[in-house]
DNA sequence: ACCTGAACACCGTTCAAGT
DNA sequence: ACCTGAACACCGTTCAAGT
């Protein structure tokens, strides 16, 4: 029952988000649509900001898990995959993108947990593209940061429409991340056989 | 007089924004600090949003003047000092930064004028950089989105924690900067004579 | 043209009770 | 252990006046 109510206020309060960004995440109106009291949810979270950080939490919990599902296909491939679904999702649900990023002064151990989950899915794809000769050598840490900056980056600029000007509409985050992923594979060390044509023709591993 | 108490409004906005974010620019403390009354604010900006509009506004354009101080360097280390001067920014005034690169619903010219002086000043540089021979050809709006996207978000994941895990502190977003420049470089077309050994030692046009 | 003071509706948070 | 209703302080916005 009680753990029924806090999922719902949290449910609640992600539906409200997405309609208005974190204004319109009003507890009175939380309550309202969990069929609870306006202040119910100060006995399952201490304030807003920690309600707000339960739909964080559960967004990156939600993003590891479909990670996970990445296909058959090649490494480097799998990254794309990846990176693109983070694409997609900050322009699906921009709000709660936008909210998982933002600030958190307090520690919160669930969200940082989750975090870290999805960094290990990330770097494990970088460093096996490293391994089969998609990618260059190099800390793979370093390398796996330098996507996530750039489809972050590449997300959040496109969001508030500051990626490319007005009239050209030709730098969508996607095109970046393909040119991110060209240039890499000109400095990676390839492996005999392999010719780095086409990438969606690319020879890869079984 | 007018004038001077709008340009008091934005700077009282903009000081109360550093301290404590976007909440923290309340109407009455903003008139408070200028010296009028807490809605004389409505007599210049049609509400709260359009204030804070003003700020990112005048931010703006701050930084595209910034961007033309631009040493003698060669055009890649012009190009790699604009972008450490965003990651600069994004550190000093992270309220400002993330204010700047909101989603904004109206479409307020002025910001629309600031946005494009700076990205003119980018896109000139990175062609700058691709005559030279120092970075690959290719469309410079492209090449110059894909630096301005790898700056903004290794700045931004940098200032939510989410750039490197807690414990490895070795992804600084300057350094994501350097590999970026660095993988360029290798798949650059060097003009004869040209060696690109260490960017601080390289030839330079004259 | 610019500013003030009072007023309204709304929100986060607290508290004393209730089961 | 979880929830409710009343209450408080605060904020954005509006309005009727003032110069």
């Amino acid at each position: 029952m009680a753990r029924d109510t806090r999922a719902q206020l949290v449910s609640a309060a992600a539906r409200l988000l997405d309609q208005g960004g974190p204004a319109a995440v009003t507890l009175r109106e939380v309550g309202r649509l969990a069929g609870v009291s306006h202040n119910a949810p100060y006995k399952h979270f201490a304030d807003k900001q920690d309600l707000l950080a339960a739909i964080a939490s559960r967004e990156l919990t939600r993003r590891s898990a479909i990670m996970a599902d990445a296909g058959p296909a090649s490494p480097v491939e799998r990254l794309r995959q990846i990176m693109r679904g983070y694409i997609a999702w900050a322009r699906a649900k921009p709000a709660r993108f936008k909210l998982t990023f933002g600030a958190w002064t307090r520690g919160n151990d669930e969200l940082g947990e989750a975090a870290h989950l999805s960094r290990r899915r990330l770097i494990d794809t970088v460093a096996a593209a490293q391994a089969a000769g998609e990618l260059p050598a190099g800390d793979p840490d370093r390398l796996a940061a330098l996507f996530l900056a750039l489809a972050h980056g590449a997300a959040d600029l496109a969001l508030s429409g500051h990626l490319s000007a007005p009239g050209k509409g030709s730098a969508d985050p996607e095109d970046l991340l393909d040119d991110l992923i060209g240039y890499l594979r000109g400095n990676a060390a390839p492996r005999s056989g392999e010719e780095f044509a086409n990438p969606m023709t690319a020879p890869r591993p079984a």
